[in-house]
DNA sequence: GTCTAATATTTTAATATCAAACAATAAAAC
DNA sequence: GTTTTATTGTTTGATATTAAAATATTAGAC
């Protein structure tokens, strides 16, 4: 194989790989990894439009509106038409999701930093400075 | 955010990116990223069982039944049980399917190759290094 | 040899994903 | 001001995805 089809071969299943191995504590909580970037998203932004947070975790929007009827159904995000916009809708966190996403998140932020800490920080610079020139360009 | 967090966030971007802009081969020929790895896995290593296949495109073995049974209805391969073992299932590509994915391939193959190329050489074989030592370690 | 454990695949149920068509609303053009 | 265009979100239809239960078959234990 060449040398840019095995990069991206390896590339890929990096982040397969500790996805797959950091992703536990949200099964644990119930929560799928889409449903876990969308409360993650509104942890650190605050309200968010559906817009908005598809393009935060790089879904379509038809997508979002299921994601979102799964967890408007278990109380832990809540819809909330625009006043202004009535084309927006504004979704926030309920005290339930808030809660479940403030213990959750960080357990799943710690799985991540052992994962990575096979790396240097040295190393993970220069990963992080030569994947950002592979996922720019667009 | 801290530096294994935002290297995380870098690499996953890059797969998706780079996945995503080499992908359009694929849907111009009707065929989706899991029956693309399909093809390219029977292609590469002649017939192969199902178990075999699903580890190969790291998916379970539930959903290869379904990728299947897609490439079986429009006859791009066939099962074949195996008559020493029969709880085994081989998979061979059919003349229709070896042609598409002989086709498809270089395109997707090409694709990816434009797009790793912005990183030079020597960037790719670090790359390739430091990826392989986040996605071993099973 | 029979029973049990292991393996390969399928099925089921729930959720996700995308593209494309649609509905509702707002902004821009005229 | 009405019409056209653009934007946001929903729906639909097809496929994918996983986990877990079920089925079929083989291998191993006794």
């Amino acid at each position: 194989m060449t040398l840019p089809l095995s990069t991206y071969t390896k590339l890929m299943r990096a982040a397969e790989s500790v996805t797959s191995r950091t992703s536990r504590p949200m099964s644990d909580a119930g929560l799928t990894i889409s449903q876990f970037g969308v409360l993650e998203a509104l942890l650190h932004r605050g309200p968010l439009c559906q817009k908005d947070i598809a393009a935060k975790i790089l879904k379509s929007s038809g997508n979002i509106t299921m994601v979102i009827d799964n967890l408007v159904k278990r109380c832990l995000v809540r819809r909330e038409r625009s006043e202004t916009d009535r084309r927006f809708i504004t979704i926030h966190l309920t005290p339930e999701g808030s809660s479940l996403i403030n213990e959750v998140f960080p357990q799943v932020s710690a799985a991540i930093v052992d994962n990575m800490a096979i790396l240097s920080s040295e190393e993970q610079e220069l990963l992080g400075q030569l994947c950002r020139r592979l996922g720019r360009q667009d």
